[in-house]
DNA sequence: CCAATAATGTTCAACTATGAACAATAAAGT
DNA sequence: ACTTTATTGTTCATAGTTGAACATTATTGG
């Protein structure tokens, strides 16, 4: 099953190449679509990686006028992201693609199944995330 | 759903770390585990990786004396792959950790389910392998 | 007001995985 | 037999991700 993620990830990659960008900087373009004007802090927990990988990629993505980078005004720690126009229609064609290609993957799975599968997942990833934060404390017992 | 596994392998990492072994050490031990004489190239092949890779991790782990590579007396290219004793005991508590932690993960999972999604993602796996093989190409047709 | 603590974003060194180029061996075509 | 093509494993340069250390700015406590 990581396989078939695995898989489906190099896929979407090859499908996403002609736009010339990558599940990374889609996966960020998609969240700025749903969520404009969040703070990299913000986007990389929603990513579940490292705030230096936003480092890495924002600035990038910021020249080639996908993005851009405004500071806040009450908070001069943190820079505001937004999608340009050109960054939102990329976006919008990705989407595309990306749909299309998980639709062709559960072309035969039951709809119901899907969702089902889905309630688990975030189940799963809100279970480890819990975890995360509390290492190996049952703090009262003991 | 990806982020999901991602997470998955991360608290994998985390479990499996008193043992001094990765994911990607357990994957290839569980490999060697059921497909005891297998080659690198086959190897890599059911991990879905590089032979680069295996060509990194393989020596390291020989050295640590968890496998042992013998050359294929009627093939002098291939390396065949077994597990030492000390590799076979690793193995067992390590996939012992990791099929824990995969029913933590579904212990609210109907069983069926799991089985249904199970069957879903080989399909996946097989189709994306088959579509990497043929790029573009519908050879009769126009 | 000032010190201490925390949060945000950046930089850097380390690690992993990859694909291309290569040497050795095998298989196929002539 | 000999050349060509394919396969296996290795090496190396590259790209992506991470965590730690850092500078800057906020917040908290005295």
């Amino acid at each position: 099953m990581a396989r078939a993620c695995q898989l489906m990830q190099q896929s979407l990659a090859r499908a996403l190449a002609h736009l010339d960008i990558k599940p990374p900087h889609l996966d960020i373009l998609v969240n700025l679509f749903r969520f404009e004007g969040i703070s990299q802090q913000e986007l990389a927990r929603k990513l579940l990686v490292g705030r230096s990988n936003m480092s890495m990629l924002l600035p990038q993505m910021e020249k080639r006028e996908l993005i851009e980078r405004r500071g806040d005004k009450q908070d001069k720690r943190v820079l505001r992201l937004y999608l340009t126009e050109e960054g939102r229609r990329v976006t919008e064609e990705a989407m595309t693609i990306q749909t299309a290609l998980i639709d062709r993957m559960l072309s035969d799975a039951p709809i119901e199944e899907c969702q089902a599968i889905t309630v688990h997942m975030e189940r799963v990833v809100s279970l480890l995330l819990q975890e995360e934060r509390e290492p190996l404390e049952p703090a009262g017992d003991q």
